[in-house]
This record gives C-alpha cells, structure tokens and sequence, in this order.
DNA sequence: CTTTACGTTGACGTCAACGTCAAGCAGCGT
DNA sequence: ACGCTGCTTGACGTTGACGTCAACGTAAAG
C-alpha cells in the first residue's frame, strides 16, 4: 500500500495522491479540492505532492464530517481547532467554547437519529404483521 | 398561528405558505423548492396553496432529513416509502428491505457522532488540563 | 529513445439547493 | 376606485462540491 521504495528502514511512510485516494475510495479530484479550500496541506517533493500520515488522519476526519453532513467549511474549522493554539486563556477559553458548540450540535444530530431509527422500527413491525397476514 | 378566519368550529386546521415557513424557520422559496421535488403537494384553493397537518408532518421529516445530511431526492424516497402501497408481498418485501438499508446507513451516521463526542470529549479535558495549569 | 503511467496546473461544466428579482392577480380597508 | 398586502408563477443568479477535460512535466520500462 505505501510507498516504500526510497525507505530504507526506519523511514516515515509516505503515500501519493492516487494511493490516498484509493485508499479512502474518493477521486484524486476530491483531495485536491480538499487542498484548495486548505483542508489538507501535504508535502511537496518538487511538485508532487507527498501525504504523510497526518494527512490521513485528517482526510478520515474530513469524511467523517461530510458523511454526517457538515459542509466543508465548517469542517476545516473543526478540525483547525484540534490543530490551534492554546497557550493564552484566551485562546483555550476560545476554543472550549467551539467544542460546546459542536457538542451540542451533534448531540441534536444524534437525537435526530434516534428518532429516525425508532421510527423506522415501529414501521418495520407494521409491515412485518401486514406481511403475516396474507395468504401464503 | 393558524388560519382560522373561515374555520367554523369542527373544520380542520390549515395553513397558509407563509405560516408554515414561520413555523419551520425556512423561506417560503424553501418550501416551494420542496414542492417543485415532489416532497409535499399542497391542497390548492384556486391557486393558492393549503397546507394541512400531514404537509406539517412531511416537512419536520424533510427538515430532521436534512440535519442529518440526506439529499432531497433520498429523503422524497424515504417519505415516500411510508405511504406506499403494501398490499402484495412484493412490495411488502421492497419496502421491508429499503428500511434495511436505511438503518444501516442511520447506524453508521450514530457510530460516526459517537466517535466524534468522544474525541471532542478527550480534547475537551485535555482543553481544561492545559487551563488548570496556567496561572492565575 | 519513445511509450506508458502517473503526476501537475488551470479552466470550465454540472448538479443540488435554494436566493432573488420581476410581474402579475386577488381580496379588503378606506 | 385605489393602494396595500399577500399570494402566485416564471426565470435567472449563486454557492458548494466536486467532475471533466486540456495541456503539460517526468520517470521508469521496453
């Protein structure tokens, strides 16, 4: 999977665009997009762009993200915030705030879900006993 | 907040467009938007549109949709499916196995916030740890 | 040394989900 | 009768999130 032809032992993984993009089932397109709006920012080796590690990891948080539906923007402030400053009080007082925000946030999401799924199963039960009653 | 000018007592609810914006805090283009998809058809009195109760009904669905990250179109589908017709096995079987998939993609939307709360929980005390150390 | 594969940067296209006019009709308050 | 308010239907604009070329660089493989 990675790229480990120039590693001698001992060396950091590396990965390129097409071995990123494969790996989390999206088009090289999508990353470099994610790049433009400053998501991720890899190495450059001359031109060609090197993903470490790091990358990765924030790439599963930005699917993540989208997967439940935040726009792009707002998940490159997310995921800034784990990434930010917080020597002064102020900043750590700043961020704390933004992570109850999306607590909450979230929170109404999950809500949203548990009310979607016990829906669903009481329609479920509904259609199993209409199922139960026809002839055959 | 409903219209109730021409309502002898006994006569249903209903609403105007601008009502029901209100009440859902969407624009009245919103709903209108919705409509043009198919996600709600209004009475018409002349050309004037009327909302019932059920048009309240499948517009919290449209909107809780929404909050979670479904597209339109999915969420016509999955309203939709809730007043489709159940009478042969066939559709009994269809409709029984599209509420499978929907659970299990609501599954994965729960997993993906629960992960999120609870990296946001860690990185909260790690917040408050770097707070309880500065001074003053 | 050319082909092939993979990389790069634009630039334009597209689709969803509305926003934003424009222009018109319909009732009713004076 | 006249204007105000609220409703209507277009129709075009916008934003987000990419898709889709075109045109080019480069490095290993035949």
């Amino acid at each position: 999977m990675a790229s480990r032809a120039r590693d001698p032992e001992g060396e950091v993984e590396t990965w390129t665009i097409r071995e990123i993009a494969e790996e989390f089932d999206v088009t090289h397109r999508t990353v470099r997009h994610y790049e433009e709006l400053g998501l991720i920012s890899p190495e450059r080796h001359g031109t060609t762009r090197i993903y470490h590690r790091r990358d990765k990891t924030r790439l599963g948080l930005i699917l993540r993200g989208k997967r439940l539906g935040f726009p792009l923007e707002e998940i490159r402030t997310i995921i800034d915030l784990y990434d930010a400053p917080r020597g002064r009080r102020s900043q750590l007082e700043y961020v704390l705030g933004q992570i109850d925000e999306r607590r909450t946030d979230l929170e109404q999401r999950r809500r949203d879900i548990e009310d979607a799924l016990t829906e669903l199963a009481g329609f479920e039960d509904r259609c199993r006993e209409d199922l139960s009653k026809l002839p055959g």
